[in-house]
DNA sequence: AACTTGACGAGGG
DNA sequence: CCCCTCGCCAAGT
């Protein structure tokens, strides 16, 4: 199971198919759903080239904030993209997570869910 | 095979 | 809030 793996994407691209507009998750959060295999880092990996209708700007870090990137994303794109679906911005750049971070149904809102990426591996 | 570079994250200053 | 360090892991050189 690595990245380049179709079904390793696939797991990606569905979950944030399923974030709604408006909402945000953040790469670690994915990461951990997803459970063993997974890393911020390789969720990043795997959104940098995300094809089809994958609404790839409601993916953002852990401080609420849009990636910069070297790549040919400009920066402001993104977050124009999601303040167009409603997620507001401070003129630092920075969301609120605890308004706009989207958890899947069922799944209560746990902090602790989302502690340390690295304490698990 | 070593070293660097990321769409990352947490902890500390 | 900014900056740095370290842990992580895949790619590119």
């Amino acid at each position: 199971m690595n990245v380049n793996d179709k079904n390793y994407r696939a797991e990606v691209y569905d979950l944030v198919k399923n974030i709604p507009r408006g909402r945000v998750m953040t790469y670690g959060q994915i990461a951990i759903i997803l459970g063993e295999g997974y890393t911020a880092r390789t969720v990043g990996y795997v959104m940098h080239c995300s094809e089809d209708g994958v609404p790839w700007q409601r993916v953002i870090n852990s401080q609420g904030k849009c990636s910069t990137s070297k790549l040919s994303i400009p920066i402001d794109l993104q977050q124009a993209m999601l303040e167009q679906e409603g997620v507001v911005f401070s003129d630092k750049g920075k969301c609120d997570l605890d308004r706009f971070q989207w958890w899947r149904e069922g799944s209560e809102r746990d902090d602790n869910e989302q502690v340390s990426l690295f304490e698990k591996n």
